[in-house]
This record gives C-alpha cells, structure tokens and sequence, in this order.
DNA sequence: CTCCACATGTAAAAGGTTACATGATTAG
DNA sequence: CTAATCATGTAACCTTTTACATGTGGAG
C-alpha cells in the first residue's frame, strides 16, 4: 500500500490559488478579484491567463472540482472548490515545507547602487520621487490596517501580513530620510529638491 | 534630423549588467562573481546563462565593445567594456527613467496569510524559524556595513544599500516578535517552539 | 451610446533557472 | 588523487506577462 501520497511538486504559485480557494469555492474570475485585493502585497498579482491555468493544474491533480454554471443574464461560470486532499496538501505545505528565501527586486536600489553613473542631483531627485511613493503606500497600508483591526480570531492573519508591510514601509521611508541626509552631509551644494512645484515663492 | 537617439528598451536587468560593467571592464565569469558579491541582496543573483546572453544583448546594442583574451594556462577570456554610448544609456535610465516598483514575494508571508489552513501552532514553529533567518540576515548585512563605513565619496552607494538591508531586516525581526506575541495573546495555551533541542532540562 | 463589469480562454513572447557539456590548472 | 577555480556556452524547461479574441447586460 502507497503511504500517504506526496503528490506535492507544485510550486508555491498553485498554492497560493489554493489556498485562496480555501476561504471558499470561486470562479477564476472572482479569484483575480480576490488576489488583487489580499496576496497583492507581498505575493503577486496573477495574470488572469495564469489563473486560468493553475486552474486546470490543480483540477489535473485533484486538489480542486470543477462545476459549470449556467446563467442567462451573465457569461457562464465554473465554480472550484477545494477537495478535502487540497485541504491536506495546503496544510503540509503551509506548516511543513522548507522555508524560502523572498524574491526581492528593486530596480529603485539599482539605481541607487549605481548612483555614480548619474550623478548625486539626480539621485537626490530620485529618492524623494522614491519617498513620496513610500508615504503613500504607507498611507494605504494604515487604512487597510483599520479595517482589519484588532487582532482577532478572523482577521488574525490577513492583519498580520498587513502589519509586516506597514514595519517595512516604516523602515523604507527611515531609510529614505537617512539615505537624503547622507548625500547632503557630503554634498553640501545640492539642491533639496523638495516637490515644490511653487510658481509664486512670494 | 534624429533628436539624440533613445534606443532604450532594455531591461532592468540589462542595465544591472551594464551598471556592473561601468564599475570596469570584465569578463562574464567575472560579472557573475561581482553581482553575487553587490546586486544579489536587493536585486538578483544571476544565473550564469544569463550574464552570457546579456552580454550578447549589449554588443550588439552597441553599448559595450568585447575583447577577445588568449590565455594559455587559463581558457581564453571575453573581456568587456563599457562604451561611450553605454555609459550614457546608463546615466539616463538610473537617473531618469521612472520609478517602478519593486517587485517584493514572499512564499513566507504567503504561508503566513494561509495560517488558518496549517493552524498556530505550526505558524509560530515557522514564524521562530523565519526570526531565526531574519538575524542571520542582519548579522551577515552588519558585517558587510564595518566594512563599508563610514560613508564616503567612495562608498557612499553601495553603504546606502546595505543600509536599506539593515533597515528593512531589523523591521522584519520587530514585526516577528509582534507576530509570535499576537498568536500567543490569542492562544495562550500554545508552545513557544524556542530552538532548544535541550536533552537535558536538569 | 458608451463604458464598465462580467467571464473565459489561446497564443506568443519574454524572463529566468537548471541541466548538460567541456576541459585545464592548482591547491590540498 | 580529488576538489575547487577558471571559463564559456547550449538546450530544455518553467513561470509569467502581454496581446489577442469574444460577447452580454446594466449604468450613466
């Protein structure tokens, strides 16, 4: 007798579709929705071609059932539903896999890193654009944050995830501040580059 | 008459690979070793395969010339140098191309989000290990900081993005210690998972 | 009348990794 | 003798994005 099968080679994308499934049965349509809205900041925000076919990936292997919908009104639907053998492997790989390295890529950093080649006015210029970027991320996570607020038995975990994007856009806009202060401090002739945009310095 | 022509559609990653170039001519194998020692942390560490077919990309983009080096106690060498042209393609993308997002996924905070699904137990377990990386991180980014200090006209790019590292790590350890503290408030009864492996409790 | 929301997909291309392939020298 | 370093590349594969393709109903 095959010992409790490991079928598990899917890569951490399946079951990312997968576990949104786990909060309930949806259309490829409505996980796009839902994708935007929960795992886009700090996971991804799929294609709507990709979600399609992890659909049929996780169909394929078992994870998920499919059910058409007829409707009159709107374009038909099929509904998937997470199979109880998608709930065993989601949890083995939510508590159980090795842990991975996060995929951090930031052309911003590039630049900065290569800040020699355009010169520190431009940098300057760039970090504020960079900073104004950050504060209003923060500002959106703040808000996210409220309605999510507190920490309770159903919110417990989205609000996490919330929680480390606000400690890392904190950090970020610090950072920013720091990174100013430093070309100016060896730089003293730079402008400031503060966005401005007066016509009428009166 | 053609205004100053902007042949510019490449990539990020063909600009890192060119910004790596500016620092100096190399070969690919060298490039390879220099990105895993600069880039790598905020950026990519490429795949050996890629530096390759970047190079090919460049020259013909007329951005970098290739030299051709015979050696007789090594394999012959393609040592290659940045362009007049290059240099300005560079100095234009890192100091005025827009600023596009980083691209940030992490399979943890993912597995965080989908908790429910593994229960807290095997949460916090994962949370201990993700805190345990996280200060491995900080150590390893503090050490490349000594080394890099204080900033300089020299060092003043590369220290700042070791500084961004600093920064975002240490956000990532204090919102870990949140995150075990806020699981532990909600279930009181759970283990704290610290990496004993003590045999001997006396 | 026009745009948006609903709803699903195919095809092509780009980005990137892994495996394969080769082969000399040097350090241990 | 064995492993690591030097040195370059091809082929296959996977993931992901973008463009293409289609069509209805409701809101303004």
């Amino acid at each position: 007798m095959p010992a409790l099968q490991q079928t598990n080679n899917l890569p951490a994308t399946s079951f990312a579709v997968l576990g949104l499934l786990s909060f309930g049965p949806m259309s490829g349509y409505d996980l796009k929705q839902f994708a935007d809205r929960s795992i886009s900041h700090f996971y991804w925000s799929p294609a709507k071609s990709q979600i399609y076919s992890e659909l049929r990936r996780l169909k394929q292997a078992g994870l998920v059932t499919e059910q058409h919908v007829q409707q009159q009104t709107r374009p038909d639907k099929r509904i998937y539903e997470i199979t109880e053998e998608g709930r065993n492997q989601l949890a083995g790989w939510v508590g159980h896999s090795e842990l991975e390295p996060a995929v951090f890529k930031s052309t911003f950093l590039l630049r900065v890193f290569l800040g020699r080649a355009a010169g520190h006015e431009a940098l300057l210029h760039l970090l504020q654009q960079h900073l104004a970027q950050e504060e209003a991320m923060l500002a959106h996570l703040q808000e996210a944050q409220e309605e999510c607020s507190p920490y309770s038995d159903d919110s417990l975990y989205s609000l996490l995830t919330i929680r480390a994007g606000v400690h890392i856009t904190e950090a970020t806009i610090k950072w920013s501040h720091e990174a100013i202060a430093a070309i100016h401090s060896l730089h003293p002739d730079s402008q400031t580059h503060t966005e401005t945009g007066a016509l009428d310095p009166a």
